[in-house]
DNA sequence: TCAGTCACTTACGTCGAGGTAAGTTATGGG
DNA sequence: CCCATAACTTACCTCGACGTAAGTGACTGA
């Protein structure tokens, strides 16, 4: 047996290149969730801080119950900051750390690659359907 | 009211720079699930193409079950090419088409930010926790 | 006194992703 | 005759993501 046998063999910690193939898992099940991802560009859009009430309309269709746990989620990884303003009626203002603020660029990355390629897909959904 | 009240509005179809929200959100989705992103990056480093059998080796703890319908999902995409050979036993060889290979380029980014930063999400989860 | 505001939380129900285990098909080899 | 093999499929079950709707607390202004 040969070298070209051997290299079809494949050491289960090498996927991903030798990192922690787990902790590429987990941060693909965060940002593939239904929320997360549009609350994290709107956060941006928004300039990077933004309260409460105005992330709910700038994420269309989410609602208070999903954007507290999509926010609480984003804060216990350190991705927001939270902060609560002692008044009536409550403010609470979210601001994006450094953390969060360096995962845009990657994410942008997928952005763009659906926005370049998104119409292929459904090309090949629609051929692979119809048959 | 001036532009620095004006400026927080957000339209709703301008989330991701204007391009489809929502075939972003689905693209998250699918490669965000439980098993693509392993069996996209194992195939890549098996040469691009391999068969179904190969993949369950170099995907640890996938059953042949999920892997058959991962496979089955990235076909349906456009992201690999199924190539059934009629002998006995069976052989199945798939195979990333240029789309999927183009998938990979910001992928890879993701791998990238996960092997820099996971460590700092790790510590952020622990200080949340404990409190 | 009462309604309104904001940022939530709680209760409850549905649905689908994913796990486990067994069955299937066709054939060659002992 | 029977078993092994590859690449699946099928049946069944569990559990968590997500949706909807209502409740909460503290204060302000009418």
């Amino acid at each position: 047996m040969g070298a070209s046998s051997k290299i079809r063999q494949l050491d289960p910690a090498a996927i991903c290149r030798s990192s922690d193939p787990l902790a590429v898992r987990e941060l693909l099940t965060k940002i593939g969730d239904k929320w997360t991802i549009f609350v994290v560009l709107s956060l941006d859009l928004l300039g990077g801080r933004a309260r409460f009430s105005e992330l709910e309309r700038a994420v269309p269709g989410i609602s208070q119950r999903m954007l507290s746990s999509t926010l609480k989620n984003l804060e216990r990884d350190g991705m927001v900051i939270r902060e609560v303003f002692p008044e009536v009626p409550p403010r609470v203002e979210y601001e994006m750390t450094e953390l969060g603020r360096r995962l845009l660029h990657p994410t942008q990355g997928l952005v763009d690659w659906a926005k370049e390629n998104w119409e292929q897909v459904r090309e090949a959904q629609s051929r692979y359907d119809e048959r």
